[in-house]
DNA sequence: TCATTACTGATAGTATTACTATTATCTTTG
DNA sequence: CAAAGATAATAGTAATACTATCAGTAATGA
């Protein structure tokens, strides 16, 4: 997996960016520290200035690579998603099983994310942390359909609609196998959420997993 | 419905406030323009200066009200759930057939919003739609514990539990009812959103409603 | 080796945002 | 009618979210 992931390019759609980051090594800093400093500030207070002063660099030189800090989170989400959707294709081929191949592919998308560091200057754990916290921002502004239609989503819709084939291997006749899946990957992140910050409304916590809950309403839905 | 929802007055935390927007005539048509401001140009570009355009008032007269367009926000959304909250007890109060006020409840909380005009002031239709487009903004920011703490989100959290409270009636053995609640009130904007929006990952559409979605995935999980 | 190009950094500048403060005016109410 | 309270108008500040220009440095290629 470490090997195999360390050699593969994570593919973003080009419109996202102005300067490919991964190009040099300015652009990797860039992404390496803003996922450091959303992480630690939030990405409502996370400026190019301020990212600019943390890796001594300048913030018109970060505008070179990024138009805004908006397309910068579409990025890193477009690069979280297009390393889970590796992360689910590895751990669901070769299984012959429908209904084994579907709970690995739901823990997959649903349990929390320890650094893999197999890419060097990605931190898997910290990044994790960020799409909880702040990937619903990406999709939730007026310019979502002007961006969906030029493919700003198209990795995370992908990720969905594998999962989709794979539950209707499971159950051809379940209806609402989309509904299903986008309420259990947008559910989980929220669910990560409510146990970090609001607890009274989740049974999420240390000993039961937001993976648990999945995996048991899964199997009775499509039982 | 209509004639007690008009007498009774929608309790919001006082901490939301500077002042109380339902005291006064200017107040209560920044409550009504801030709906529809908000509807058209989206959360993040709308500002307290161009609201004061709107309702031919001074941007500062409103920050007498609000401290800012976050706490606005989270006025909204209180109100938004008080409002769910007279409507979920009025329409299961009675019902003694638990399975039947659970369908109830999940339809209540998961169904598109008609302007119900008991309100004069507030367009609840609208409102949905800011619901559905902006209310994780009020969750997902660095404060959150904070405003947790000082109660801004209890009613919130208050019509989760109650539906938690019916579903434990229903199959007092289901070991993850509030995951799934807040899984379903959640994840039923989610799907709206997606019906609006990414269609490719949702099967809700004019025909097919979340609701019934969800009405499907809990009978099935509780059984 | 020289010239070109690409990249980065520094500085300056603009429009807008998100406020705060002050004062004047207008409206209630007692 | 006076006092209090609410609103409007104006001005001002610091930060944000950029854009533009220019200079220096590093890589490339002829």
């Amino acid at each position: 997996m470490n090997t195999i992931l360390s050699n593969l390019k994570i593919q973003v759609n080009e419109k996202i960016y102005v300067k490919d980051p991964e190009t040099s090594v300015l652009g990797k800093k860039i992404i390496e520290q803003s996922i450091l400093l959303i992480n630690e500030i939030g990405f409502d207070d996370f400026t190019f200035k301020k990212l600019g002063e943390k890796i001594s660099s300048n913030e018109s030189s970060i505008y070179r690579y990024f138009e805004n800090k908006h397309k910068l989170l579409v990025y890193l989400s477009s690069w979280y998603w297009s390393w889970m959707e590796y992360k689910l294709v590895f751990a669901t081929t070769n299984i012959t099983d429908p209904k084994e191949k579907l709970r690995k592919a739901i823990t997959i998308v649903t349990e929390k994310v320890a650094d893999d560091s197999s890419t060097l200057h990605i931190n898997e754990a910290v990044l994790n942390k960020i799409i909880i916290a702040e990937f619903t921002k990406t999709l939730h502004t007026k310019e979502v359909d002007q961006e969906n239609k030029e493919g700003y989503f198209v990795i995370y819709k992908r990720v969905i609609n594998r999962i989709v084939i794979i539950i209707n291997e499971v159950n051809p006749s379940y209806p609402y196998a989309k509904s299903l899946v986008s309420t259990i990957v947008e559910g989980s992140l929220h669910q990560h959420f409510l146990t970090d910050h609001l607890t009274t409304i989740t049974d999420c916590n240390s000993s039961v997993s937001a993976t648990q809950f999945y995996l048991n309403l899964t199997e009775n839905v499509l039982r």
